[in-house]
DNA sequence: GTCAATGCAAACGATTTGCACGAAT
DNA sequence: ATTCGTGCAAATCGTTTGCATTGAC
């Protein structure tokens, strides 16, 4: 069952895969273009969204299932729960909330369908951006 | 604080939110406009864009929040979770499984954001699918 | 008569793809 | 030598926007 998807090695899918397990803010493809540039000048952003639909495929990185405009992409092998901030668009990983703590974990079947799984995450504003907006009401 | 957004009366609007309502698989901008061109047959997809951020920001309707690459809208009032089909791409109501039943409606802090909300749906394959999927299978 | 809402088409941003070339095996 | 992976540019897809016109009030 498990095919092989990387037929040969790249420095670019390292570099890739690299930067996105380095960042902690849940890189865009644009994000990571930009930042494998400064190794690798002429890298397209073609090969950057090759390389995450390989690394998709091979399930070792996870595309977050957020409402915005751009994909972003965690790199972690760890399940949590992700948070994003409606004021400035960060999105940070949950850690505190244990993922498999939940009743809904061991539901199997709903409405006819067989589940294979369930997506959640919260949304909020985060403390940066709280501190911007007190600031903002006190004037 | 509740602001006045429609303006006008518009035939427009007030059948793609008919349309929306109708349809119980959520539909796409695309599928409205298709709908709603049997009755208005120059009706632009521009219009049913705009009337639907004017029925977003009155909270009349809701933007489901999955991967996919079209949006998904839907017209009910009462909150509930989503379920999508992996095989089908079809989306439906979950109304065996109570909205607020969990304990994460209770938290109100994580990581240092303020939560405001939280996003769940579910994922599986619907019984159509399951069916097709048994039939490949004995061949 | 006013101006919000429309139709149309062009513009947009994110992503995908075709093709010839370069590089990993 | 083979052919996968790349860079480049053009194409695609969903959505948004500018503008002149239409229609609700």
């Amino acid at each position: 069952m498990t095919e092989k998807i990387f037929k040969r090695n790249s420095r670019q899918r390292d570099l890739i895969l690299e930067e996105l397990k380095r960042v902690k803010t849940h890189s865009t493809a644009a994000s990571l273009y930009e930042a494998v540039r400064k190794q690798i000048p002429n890298i397209s952003l073609g090969t950057v969204y090759r390389n995450l639909d390989l690394l998709l495929k091979m399930g070792i990185i996870r595309k977050l299932e957020f409402g915005g405009s751009e994909a972003r992409f965690d790199a972690s092998s760890d399940k949590h729960y992700h948070i994003y901030c409606t004021e400035c668009g960060r999105i940070d990983d949950v850690h505190e909330l244990p993922y498999n703590s939940n009743k809904i974990e061991t539901i199997k079947e709903i409405n006819g369908y067989q589940v294979s799984g369930y997506n959640m995450n919260f949304i909020g504003i985060c403390s940066e951006c709280q501190k911007i907006k007190s600031k903002e009401t006190i004037i």
